[in-house]
DNA sequence: TTAAAAAAATGATATTTATCATCTTTGAGT
DNA sequence: ACTCAAAGATGATAAATATCATTTTTTTAA
């Protein structure tokens, strides 16, 4: 359990920092992030933002994991992207001008930290290196989505599946894979019974592991050639 | 058919231009775009570049449509975009330092002028309107992906070929829509058996013309109900 | 203008996946 | 430790969509 008292992480002290876009900031841009920073805690299945809402400023992920997702029309969840520590969200909205097109939710407790538009766009603005580290994010997210949207389209349910632990494996790295089975079933876009039936399929072939409802992946090459990487 | 002599297209002349990211460029800005771009002229069904390959700069659509595309493991193509006239495209990779992860076609004759990477980036770090135009582009095509991803997802194939009709209607404007069948369900993500059936029953149904090859939306609004928005 | 190739259309069938109903297990809170 | 709601699991069935085989139409290019 998170400490709630800690309510202000610090960014030099951050160890979520080094891995994201704030990672090569020099001591003086790091202390002026640190001012205009807050930092709150979320509990478990907590929304950062909400879909059509507009966006007063960026999150900064220092601990826990969060869901991005959308609703479709029947108000079903498919989940985009999960986020861990180090990750800030919702800055495509800064630039956008239009409202949040998803919403965010804590998978987990989470410490977050939020800075505000005006502060962040100012940071673009002065800081190069930070401004071509969005850059490239927002590109490399939109290569990634060409891909994912074909997965979509072309790849059966059992290869999703395959194509999302192996996506899961790295986001939770050391740790088990802790998901309900209905978040994890809109990660790959199928229904819940369909996905609690291919896991099983998957532990049966010594794929992975079930430990009631986390999961440990025993064969990522088996996986990998499933998915058809 | 566009005349082949004309290679060379002049921007301030170019008709496109307006509704680009070029739209609101000074004279001064314009007669250096003019410097250092070439414009070459494309027959139907060339590729314009190629899934996997480095990027040497970004193409800049004066005439014609184009489709963006990726290839699933199985070669199927999966259209993620179709661009029109004033649209840049290929600048995603510019920032990426990846290859690319699309590959581009003519869907018709074109004229495409080219720009240099390190002249596209130039003008970038100098000109912030142009660079506030690409960052709220990357932002904008962001989300419109979550969207498409959760329609994937989702919606049934008669519903996402509705709503694919409707983006189409835009991209065509006056002109008839203009597509193989196959190119339009690698679009909608389906097979061309299928799609060539329901596009029937959109006949039946008095949502469309179908003139050969081409389509023509008729009941827009109830295009738009099915699909759901 | 015509022949060949490509695209479009259609029918029959197989496969995948969703849905619905029900039952069991797990875990959070008292 | 116990209770109850939420999550997980399973089976039966229905629906959507892909696949394969074949025919017709359109387009291209000689």
């Amino acid at each position: 359990m998170l400490d709630k008292s800690h309510k202000h992480v610090t960014c030099s002290s951050c160890g979520a920092r080094s891995s994201s876009l704030f990672g090569n900031f020099c001591d003086h841009d790091v202390s002026l992030v640190e001012e205009q920073k807050a930092c709150a805690y979320y509990k478990k299945s907590q929304p950062i933002f909400i879909e059509g809402s507009f966006p007063r400023g960026v999150f900064c992920l220092n601990q826990g994991k969060v869901k991005i997702f959308t609703r479709g029309d029947e108000g079903k969840e498919q989940i985009i992207h999960i986020a861990k520590e180090g990750e800030i969200i919702g800055f495509r909205a800064m630039f956008s001008g239009e409202p949040y097109k998803v919403s965010a939710s804590t998978l987990e407790e989470c410490n977050i930290c939020f800075i505000g538009k005006e502060d962040f766009l100012n940071m673009i603005d002065t800081n190069v290196t930070l401004r071509n580290g969005i850059m490239k994010e927002l590109s490399k997210e939109l290569g990634d989505r060409a891909i994912f949207i074909t997965n979509m389209a072309q790849k059966s349910v059992r290869e999703r599946l395959a194509f999302a632990l192996l996506i899961l494996g790295d986001i939770y790295g050391d740790e088990q894979i802790n998901l309900t089975r209905e978040d994890m079933a809109n990660f790959v876009g199928t229904a819940t019974e369909t996905l609690i039936r291919i896991l099983k399929d998957f532990k049966e072939e010594g794929m992975i592991e079930i430990h009631t409802r986390k999961l440990e992946i025993i064969d990522n090459d088996k996986l990998m050639h499933l998915a058809g990487r």
